[in-house]
Order: structure tokens, then C-alpha cells, then sequence
RNA sequence: GGGCCGGUAGCUCAAUUGGCAGAGCCUUCGGCUCAUAACCGAACUGGUGUAGGUUCAAAUCCUACCCGGCCUACCA
């Protein structure tokens, strides 16, 4: 039995998914991502616990019920268990699957927010607000585009008037401060740290509703203080993390929980970097140990014609690819943290390359050189006397010990990279070694020593891949006449020395073909494909893959696009500092109108008013008027700009105030 | 407008925080025959985005700017 110290504990998660999509390459990666650094921990003999799962209220599902014609129940069943039953087809090895809508759930979310209420930190408070329903939240002036529409969804916001229970979020906020500043590894990487310290120090954070009221949404959990609400969704959602552990009095909470590492795409950033630790705080419990924020796959170089969605479906990839392979190319190819491209081409290059030719090819040739040579069964080792046998074993030592610096600390490509150093120094052993010179010449107990080498290091490359690709590692162990059981490794152990030799005797796998090269077709489609915008909704879950944006075409406009635009001369009467805005101006411009027009300008730091007051100007007159800082402009003054400063368009001369540009 | 991150070989990325710019892929040539047209070796490609500055020494630090991405705001 391996010893298991309270520091060797890992609580691993993943988002849960919200059910209103069905799972894609992004749920994919984070899954997968957070399966590998479970098995990296298991295998470095630390008690883990995985856990992933689905978010299942809010009124979004209650539309999309309503629109699939089934009750939210049902709904939510449906999709979870899409989510629940891809898990197995990725051989994810998870511990747990939580979902919002059990009872466990409920109950652990009540008492956490009976205990933050107790503290003191919720609060009643009237609001009145737009609200979008596509974001389940209120939006701010701010929050809104240029035509008062919100921006992720398109839609105007409706003007909602309630009492609803708020989350003291900004009292924590100095302390969540600290906290970050103590801590560097806290959020990670870096960059995603700079960013939520430098949201926190934009100002007071708003405190955060957290309720419903049921009459206008009542698929949710009710407030344990109020049954006349239920709660807000993220409130709700990052719990989840508790749950799964059996809630806050559980015997697996108190092993677990500050060495949480949670697992997110970027854009859910946020409610976890900034809701869920004061949420913590505010319940009485310590902060999570990391949350490490990973990057999108973005579609780029794609072929894949004949879905011009260019949604990349992971059992599709599994199918043509195998998922070992699927599995590595998503950990090689992704840094951690940034953005990276996904196609099918890259995907085949790692194949070919890294899997077959380099892995794939040392475990056949050396299993058939065991069997030419020893009659396939290990042969006795001797003495490691040639310099190149020291060697390949200190390149060995060394590559699993970067190795194993790497890939906990979610390096996974770099991780993978140092692994192959030995690979391919393997494969440069056998040449030099050359094996086959020695059987011609009789030299056997060098042959043997040689063979041997190579398949006891193949054995720790085979353990070492596992938490990336547990099937084939298996696989390997299979060929090397033994079987894999992660609990009997000792991962630093296997840093260290060669160690326990494959058994004497053992009868070895005749021919291996792991990863069969894959003929890489290019699928000509005529020109570009056709990447689909995405409506760039901000989603609970990671994103749809990015399609890769083609140039917008804002080359050419055609002449009725132009005549959309109703250009006009104008004279200033006015020009007022804006109350609210020290980079505005107020301007008044005689149009030729009944009225003169209110035109909200930037111009504060360019021009004086002065200047301004008198001079005639360009004005878009059909512009959808806007508010700015409160006060509405209900147009727009063409100036132009240039290192030099800015200047104001006009016409050569003067023209009758209202007179359209054409 | 402000902030953060990035820009290194044709491509993807390193460079232990200031110490001789390196890998892999691609391409070309050579070697080998155990192996999956594979493997091994060699060659090839560089004012490290631009311009300055600090330093014995700069991809790395400082200043300004250009390009890309993200965040943010009062450019309508």
C-alpha cells in the first residue's frame, strides 16, 4: 500500500456543463484535460477525486423545454445524460457526476445559503433593471450596445422592477485582493490573474443578486430564508463543487476541499475568480487551492467541407482518429492557457509523426527484434558496460523527471515533448546499438542488455502516457506480458532508477501496431471554406469552437448601402461640457430643423469650444439616437484623425444648414 | 482612450528570468535493414515586430511606436 499523506490529496473539476447544447470540442478538452491530470495524480499514488457534471436551471432551460415540446425535467434528463454517457466514450475516469437538479444538490445549496444569510451577507433590496433574458442577469448601462441592445444576444433588454436577495460580494473584495496578491499560483496562468486584479481594481464590485422571484421563474431552488424566490443561477451552479464532494459536513469535504483545483475556459473567468472565492468566504470556508483557466480551439486551416457549421464533434474525431490519438494531439498542441487552432491536418501530422513513426514504430520493432532474437520472451540482463547504456538511461531519468515537473503544473505539451526526447533517443539507441549486428556476431549477453533496456524503459514510457492515453498505455502493457494497475506504481519512484525489470521469461506480444499511419486527404472545396459566425453569446460552458473569421467584407459597399446613411451640413450653435463625462461635449447643431439637433461628441480633448461654436459640420443624421452618460445625442460628427491631432469634416464653402451630403 | 498577453527559422513553439538564439514538423542529401515508405545522421532557413536607450553582455530590462488577441471605458 502506498502511504497517503493529507498534501497528496487532489480534488480535480471541470465546469458543469450547462444543458442547453449538445457537448462539442470545448467540453471535450476540459474534460479530457482534467481526466489526464486525475490519472496523473492517481498514478503519482495521491487520493484524487474527479468531478464533473451538468447545471441544469435556469429560465434558459425553461425555454428550451418549452420549445422542445417537454417539461424542464425531462428536458434537462435528456441532455444531461448526453453529457453523462459521451464520458465514457473518452474514457474519462471520473468519480462523480453532479447535477443541479438532485436533491443533494438542493439541500447543500440551501444550507450554504442559510449559513451566508446567518452571516449577514444577504441582503433584500428593490432593483429596477433591464433585463436580458439570454443572460439570465440585469444589464447596466454599459452592458449595452450602441442601439441599447445587449450585445451577446441582440435583444432589448426589458425593463424589470423587483425585490430580489443580494449577495455582499463587495465586502470581500479587499480581501479577495489580498488573497490573489498572496497567492500567485491562485489563479493561473498569470495573465488570467492580471486580469482579475485588475477588475478588482476598477472599483467597488456590485454586490450580486442572487434570487429569482418565482413568479417569474420558478425552475429553480428555492431560498431556504424565502420561498417566494429561488436562486441565481451561478449561485446555485458553483456550489456544485461541494456537492459532489457530499456537501460541507462530509467526511470526503474535509479531505478534499482547500485542494480544489478547478479547471475553466476562459470565459467563465468571473463567477469563478471573483463570485466563488467571496462566496467561500462569506460561508465560513477557506478558498479553493487554484483554478486554472485554459484558452479556446479555434478552427482554423478546416476542410471539413461538408459540415460548413465547422463544429468539430469529438466522437467523430475519436472514430476516424482513435481516441488516444484525439486525446494526445489536444494536450501536445494546446499551451495551457492560450488559444490554439484546431485541425485535422495538425491532428494528423502529430499522429503520423509523434505516434507512429516515433512510438509506434520503437514498440514494433523492438517486440520483433524479441522475438527473432530471444524467441519473444525477455531475455536475462546483464552488465550495462557501454557508455551509450549509461546513456540512454540518463536521458531516461532525465525526460521522466521533467516530465513529471511538467504535466502537474498543467505544462502538458511541454510535458509530452520531454517524454519523446526519449522516444526518439530509443529509437537513436537502436541504431547505434544495432541489434542485429550483435545477433550476426553472437554476441547475446550484450543483445540481451541492449533488448532489455529497451523494453523495461518502454514500460515506463507506457505508465507514463497513461494519464493521456490510458488505452494505448494499457495496450502496451499487454504487449509487454504484464498488465497495468496504477495503484502499484510509484511514479517518483520510477524517476529514479531503472528498477524492477520486466520478468525473466516473460512471454512478449509478437507484433505491435499501436498507431497506423493515416493518409492525410485534403478535401478540396472550391475556394474558402465557409466558417459559420457563431453568435458570440457568452455562454456558461466553453465556447463554441471559434470559426476562424474571415475579412469582413467591408471592402465594398454597395450604393444602397451608402444611401443608407443620410449625410448633412450643420452649423454649431453650442458646444457644453458633458455633466457626467470629462471626454464629451454636448453640442447643439442647427440642421436646418424645428429643433436643433443634440449631438453627444468626443471632442472635448481635441477642440475648444470656441473653435467649435459657429463652424459648420458633417453630421450623420440618421444615426439611431443613443444615450451617452444620460444625456442622449441623437446623431454623429464626422472628424477625422490623425497623428497630428483631429480635425473636423466640412465643406468648402458654405452651405445651407440641412443640405445632404451625396 | 486605458489595461493585460503575445510577435523568435516556411510552420508550431523553446530559451532555467541579463550570459555563445535552440527543438520538432516541412524540404534536400546520406546511412541502416530490427521496424509502421519507418528509423539514424547531415544540411538548410534568423538584424528575435520597428526605432532608440541601459549594460562588459539584451529575445530577456527601460522608452516610444507598429501588428494580433483579450479585457475595459465617457470615441455615436
Amino acid at each position: 500500500m502506498k502511504r497517503r499523506a493529507a498534501l497528496d490529496r487532489f480534488f480535480i473539476t471541470t465546469p458543469i456543463y450547462y444543458v442547453n447544447a449538445k457537448p462539442h470540442l470545448g467540453h471535450a478538452y476540459t474534460t479530457i484535460v482534467a481526466d489526464s491530470i486525475a490519472r496523473y495524480h492517481r498514478l503519482a499514488g495521491h487520493e484524487t477525486f474527479f468531478l464533473t457534471g451538468t447545471d441544469e436551471h435556469g429560465d434558459k432551460i425553461v425555454e428550451a423545454a418549452a420549445k422542445a415540446g417537454s417539461s424542464p425535467q425531462q428536458y434537462v434528463d435528456t441532455i444531461s445524460e448526453q453529457f453523462r454517457s459521451l464520458l465514457p466514450e473518452l474514457q474519462i475516469s471520473n468519480d462523480d457526476f453532479i447535477r443541479t437538479t438532485e436533491e443533494r444538490h438542493k439541500q447543500v445549496v440551501r444550507d450554504i445559503l442559510q449559513r451566508v444569510y446567518d452571516a449577514g451577507d444577504i441582503y433584500l433590496s428593490e432593483y429596477e433593471g433591464r433585463y436580458c433574458t439570454g443572460c439570465e442577469q440585469f444589464l447596466t448601462d454599459k452592458d449595452l450596445d450602441a442601439n441599447g441592445l445587449c450585445p451577446d444576444h441582440k435583444v432589448a433588454p426589458t425593463v424589470i422592477k423587483e425585490k430580489n436577495y443580494f449577495f455582499r460580494m463587495s465586502k470581500y473584495q479587499d480581501w479577495l485582493k489580498q488573497h490573489i496578491q498572496d497567492n500567485p499560483e491562485f489563479i493561473r496562468p498569470e495573465h488570467y490573474r492580471n486580469e482579475v486584479l485588475s477588475m478588482l481594481d476598477m472599483g467597488v464590485l456590485d454586490d450580486l443578486c442572487i434570487s429569482r422571484p418565482k413568479s417569474r421563474l420558478d425552475w429553480g431552488i428555492e431560498l431556504p430564508f424565502d420561498s417566494g424566490y429561488v436562486t441565481y443561477v451561478w449561485f446555485d451552479a458553483l456550489i456544485n463543487y461541494i456537492t459532489g464532494l457530499g456537501g460541507p459536513d462530509s467526511e470526503n469535504f474535509s479531505k478534499f476541499w482547500p485542494r480544489a483545483n478547478h479547471l475553466v475556459a476562459k470565459d467563465i473567468l468571473k463567477p469563478h475568480a471573483i463570485f466563488w472565492p467571496t462566496m467561500l468566504k462569506a460561508a465560513g470556508f477557506e478558498p479553493y487551492q487554484n483554478l486554472n483557466v485554459h484558452g479556446y480551439w479555434l478552427m482554423q486551416d478546416t476542410k471539413m467541407s461538408k459540415s460548413l457549421g465547422n463544429v468539430v464533434e469529438p466522437l467523430a474525431m475519436r472514430d476516424t482518429y482513435g481516441l488516444d490519438a484525439f486525446r494526445y494531439f489536444l494536450l501536445r498542441e494546446m499551451r495551457f492557457g492560450r488559444d490554439a487552432s484546431f485541425s485535422e491536418r495538425a491532428l494528423v501530422g502529430r499522429l503520423n509523426a509523434d505516434l507512429a513513426n516515433d512510438l509506434g514504430n520503437l514498440f514494433s520493432r523492438v517486440l520483433s527484434m524479441t522475438h527473432k532474437y530471444f524467441g519473444g520472451e525477455v531475455p536475462a540482463m546483464g552488465q550495462r558496460s557501454h557508455a551509450e547504456d549509461v546513456e540512454i538511461l540518463d536521458l531516461a531519468l532525465n525526460s521522466f523527471a521533467n516530465y513529471q515537473q511538467l504535466f502537474p503544473r498543467f505544462q502538458f505539451g511541454r510535458a509530452l515533448e520531454a517524454l519523446w526526447e526519449l522516444v526518439r533517443g530509443l529509437n537513436k539507441y537502436v541504431d547505434v546499438t544495432a541489434p542485429w549486428t550483435l545477433f550476426k556476431n553472437g554476441e547475446t549477453e550484450r543483445l540481451a542488455m541492449v533488448i532489455g533496456t529497451l523494453l523495461g524503459l518502454m514500460r515506463k514510457i507506457a505508465l507514463h502516457i497513461w494519464p493521456v492515453m490510458p488505452q494505448t498505455a494499457e495496450t502496451m502493457f499487454a504487449q509487454l506480458g504484464g498488465e497495468f494497475d496504477p495503484s502499484a506504481i510509484d511514479l517518483g519512484k520510477e524517476a529514479e532508477a531503472f528498477g524492477d525489470f520486466l520478468q525473466t521469461g516473460t512471454r512478449l506480444a509478437k507484433a505491435s501496431n499501436l498507431f497506423p499511419r493515416v493518409e492525410f486527404k485534403e478535401v478540396e472545396s472550391g475556394g474558402q471554406a465557409e466558417p459559420r459566425q457563431d453568435n458570440p453569446k457568452k455562454d456558461k460552458q466553453p465556447k463554441q469552437p471559434k470559426t476562424q473569421q474571415p475579412a469582413p467584407e467591408v471592402g465594398i459597399a454597395e450604393f444602397a448601402d451608402f444611401q443608407k446613411l443620410d449625410l448633412r451640413l450643420g452649423t454649431v450653435l453650442s458646444a457644453e461640457p458633458h455633466p457626467e463625462a470629462d471626454r464629451l461635449y454636448v453640442v447643439k447643431i442647427d440642421l436646418g430643423e424645428p429643433q436643433p439637433r443634440q449631438v453627444v461628441a468626443g471632442l472635448r480633448e481635441h477642440l475648444e469650444v470656441e473653435f467649435l461654436v459657429g463652424r459648420q459640420v458633417v453630421v450623420v443624421a440618421n444615426l439611431a439616437p443613443r444615450k451617452l452618460r444620460g444625456v442622449e445625442s441623437q446623431g454623429m460628427i464626422m472628424a477625422v484623425k490623425d497623428k497630428d491631432g483631429l480635425q473636423l469634416l466640412t465643406a468648402t464653402g458654405l452651405v445651407e444648414n440641412g443640405s445632404k451630403v451625396s
